[in-house]
DNA sequence: TGATAGATTTGATCTGCAACAAACACGCGG
DNA sequence: CCGCGTGTTTGTTGCAGATCAAATCTATCA
């Protein structure tokens, strides 16, 4: 069902392995680089390799540990989960800034795939792992990034366990659009570079009701499609009151 | 609607403040305090306060960082969040030897509420944090908490967003009756101190739905009921079956 | 440019669970 | 021991979203 490629784990990277300039490193704000001094980070990039993924490859398998963490630099990934009789559960997708690799050998792991294009700076797990023992603050930057991911993980349990297909959708095209806005990327065209499949499995619902909701929502004036993997929000604040709920749909027939 | 009592935030202690003993405490090998060296164990006992907390008192609210994070050494507490129109998604319960406070000062935060009469050992959050400065190898276990902690939230967002109410309801009883498990506590009368409502809400379930099904499992010989608050899994290995979805209810007609 | 395969949209119908309703159990205080 | 309130079970009905089906769009490549 899933043909995508697995990158080789050894030998030679993919593509290319350039020597690694974190200076001009225009994620590091975003991940646990940030402020880090500068010994923490020679440390760092000495044990950096700097990939470049094609789209459509996994970057790990679920039910077996990742010898690599990872942290985004471009492009995007999704992480997921599936049952044993393929339905899957997307957990996350990876923007540029990303870290891939808390949480991720436990239990029976997860999946992550390119989605575009990915360049990735890849660790060896093992070396980060003493990385962190040497550098206390590479672990409470760790913790406190674990602890977003945990907020975030708890604010789509809430998603997927209470809201309705509208709410889920304007949660999800708004959290893309903040994500973004935060990265200073573009998010005016929003860019949806993942498949009705992705969102579907993201939202807990099927590609059919995705697609009927866009459509609603163009129809209802709140979104624009200019094509089929960009939208532009129209009216993003009236989309923040649709995604907690607080719209209870008062204009329907307008 | 809620009108559970809020604990009084400063203050002498709502119950007792007994000196605290960790080497008889049996829960710490389940959380952060259990490999701390002697030092280090002093310094943690010298921050922390036993309490004892009544059941359906708030140890936390929604909306607001609560000062103080928590270890439950008895009780059961659930973690919740909601949305404006009352609906409320429960996060998860904490049994003893969890940790409260990973997290829950992010984003909209979340509000926890004890079930049963609870004992914790309650820190300061200042307090815990400049200890986590000194003391290097709490942040190290803090992280690995966290990791745990995530890895059971995309476990989670899998149920929820993929999983027939039979999956779920398998999957709760299954869960609950593991972590006793590995706590060394009783669970082949599986006691169930939350209501039907608390379960519902853990599940994006109703509580007529999780009745019905819970019924139907007691049909089907999965199961016996033991009052409301208590349930015996009659065969845990035909439950985890049925929790992962491998089972495709074959045998339905028995 | 045209052929082809996969992705998306749209339509029709079905169903699992929600919503509403009412009977029932049980714990607690008087 | 009874009465009351809250929580649970059971019955009935309705609907949001799933499923099945088919038309249309899009990307790719010869």
């Amino acid at each position: 069902m899933n043909n995508s490629r697995l990158l080789p784990s050894s030998g030679q990277p993919p593509t290319s392995c350039a020597r690694v300039d974190c200076d001009a490193c225009d994620v590091r704000a975003l991940t646990f680089c940030g402020d880090l001094g500068h010994d923490a980070m020679s440390a760092v990039a000495s044990i950096v390799s700097r990939i470049e993924v094609p789209a459509h490859a996994l970057l790990a398998e679920e039910g077996e540990q990742s010898p690599y963490v990872y942290n985004v630099t471009a492009g995007t990934a999704k992480l997921y989960k599936s049952l044993p009789d393929g339905r899957t559960q997307v957990l996350g997708f990876l923007l540029p800034g990303d870290f891939l690799g808390l949480g991720d050998d436990r239990l029976g792991g997860l999946a992550a795939e390119s989605l575009t294009r990915v360049s990735v700076c890849r660790f060896r797990r093992r070396d980060f792992e003493n990385l962190q023992e040497r550098i206390p603050v590479l672990g409470r930057r760790l913790l406190s990034l674990a602890q977003d991911e945990i907020a975030r993980s708890r604010e789509q349990m809430l998603l997927l366990g209470r809201k309705s297909a509208r709410e889920r959708l304007a949660s999800f095209l708004l959290g893309l659009y903040d994500r973004l806005e935060a990265r200073g990327e573009a998010n005016d065209p929003l860019p949806l570079p993942m498949t009705r499949t992705d969102i579907g499995d993201y939202l807990g619902l099927t590609i059919e009701t995705v697609s009927r909701t866009l459509a609603a929502f163009k129809r209802d004036g709140i979104i624009s499609l200019d094509g089929v993997h960009a939208v532009r929000l129209l009216d993003p604040e009236r989309m923040r009151s649709l995604a907690t709920g607080d719209e209870a749909d008062r204009m329907a027939a307008c």
